[in-house]
DNA sequence: GAATCGTGGTG
DNA sequence: TCACCAAGATT
């Protein structure tokens, strides 16, 4: 690699500003050899040879990594393909199921915008639009959804701006601008970078440097195919980028929450409203969430006599506020009280519980929520 | 434009 | 441990 050519190309980089078709060009190199293997991807490879990815995964895999790790939402999507191969079967699902799937992903007006969605394309023949305008209409599509759409599935020409990106090139300019105001300038860098060849692969490339290389903690700049050309990397502070407004704390609620069981094992639940917080979920019946350390935080504002029992204590942490949960325990006897429903041992696992649900249910009743698994049986440890 | 909306990984 | 924050969209 350390040849005459090399040098003379690293010669020309320092006597002259680097063209954003280098840094694209250098980029998409870089991808070639270093690019992650994801569940609905095709590698460059496979598409250099002609192969397309296949729009629906694109979309579902994109919807599921909105402000979620990649990690998290690996065995979501294969779940989701698994039991919905294309946009026909998941429209002909019910919400019902959808948002089973979905529980513990967090942000659930995904998954009411992602069943919208499937059903909205499915009428209109299976096929999703291939321009930003077109998929920028659909629910759960904003900006970055419709160009990473664009780009990935259709390998048409967009600017693709995650959190990702805009580390990278709050980086590259040494951006000190704080961000959200910043963002129109970040997304200038970017649509003068799009190389006309490859859009697709560059959007990916750009979102796995930032991912492995360009990370918000400790980058790998010595790793980096874009140093050379990086203004943070040549002050020294890459980690000071980019540059944020300091966020509000968060400030802490407290509730009650009420595990009622059945003498067969069953657990009282019921339907949370269908928007606003953990909207269209299953919980076991809470009292209000308030500031205030009051009567309700007791075995007092249960939503049905018994005698109820102090379980313990979880804390959760919101987006916008803690929450903390005594958690009440009691037998209970009879029917089931208007608006919940009683949910059998084997069925618990499968509801649409948010994970601070299953947190406050396994208080009262550990396992209750864990999965069967094969092994169980013989191996009682695992 | 600011608030709202979850959860798990990570350094 | 705990603060940070991730392939944002909606209202």
């Amino acid at each position: 690699m350390a040849s005459a050519d090399q040098t003379r190309k690293t010669a020309s980089w320092d006597s002259g500003k680097a063209t954003s078709g280098d840094i694209a060009s250098r980029l998409l190199d870089w991808y070639d050899v270093h690019h992650r293997e994801l569940p609905w991807r095709i590698t460059p490879r496979e598409h250099a040879r002609g192969a397309r990815p296949d729009p629906y995964r694109i979309w579902l895999s994109e919807v599921m990594l909105q402000q979620t790790t990649v990690e998290a939402v690996k065995a979501y999507f294969r779940v989701f393909v698994e039991k919905w191969p294309d946009v026909e079967a998941l429209a002909a699902a019910s919400p019902e199921d959808v948002m089973k799937a979905w529980a513990g992903l967090g942000y659930y007006s995904r998954a009411r915008n992602l069943k919208a969605c499937a059903d909205l394309v499915a009428q209109r023949g299976g096929r999703f639009p291939d321009t930003e305008t077109g998929l920028r209409e659909l629910p759960g599509i904003g900006a970055y959804t419709s160009a990473a759409i664009t780009a990935i599935a259709f390998d048409r020409p967009a600017a693709v701006v995650d959190g990702n990106v805009e580390r990278v090139i709050s980086r590259l300019f040494s951006i000190t601008t704080p961000l959200s105001e910043a963002k129109p300038e970040i997304r200038a860098h970017v649509e003068r970078m799009v190389p006309s060849k490859r859009p697709g692969d560059f959007a990916q490339a750009m979102m796995d440097l930032g991912a492995t290389i360009c990370t918000p903690r400790r980058p790998r700049c010595m790793l980096c195919p874009l140093r050379e050309d990086c203004s943070a990397v040549v002050s020294g502070d890459p980690e000071h980028f980019p540059v944020r407004l300091p966020k509000a704390d968060k400030p802490l609620r407290r509730g009650a929450a009420f595990v009622a069981v059945r003498s067969d094992g069953a657990i009282l639940l019921r339907k949370r409203a269908e928007k606003g917080l953990l909207g269209g979920m299953t919980e076991v019946p809470t009292t209000g969430w308030t500031a205030r350390i009051d009567g309700a935080t007791t075995e007092a504002a249960a939503p049905l006599p018994a005698d109820w029992r102090h379980a313990g204590r979880i804390a959760h942490i919101f987006t916008h506020f803690a929450l903390e949960l005594e958690v009440f325990h009691a037998h209970i006897k009879g029917d089931a009280p208007a608006g919940h429903f009683w949910s059998l041992v084997h069925e618990i696992s499968g509801e649409a519980l948010p994970t601070v649900m299953k947190k406050a249910i396994e208080v009262a009743i550990p396992g209750a929520t864990k999965k069967p698994s094969p092994h169980s049986a013989k191996r009682p440890h695992d």
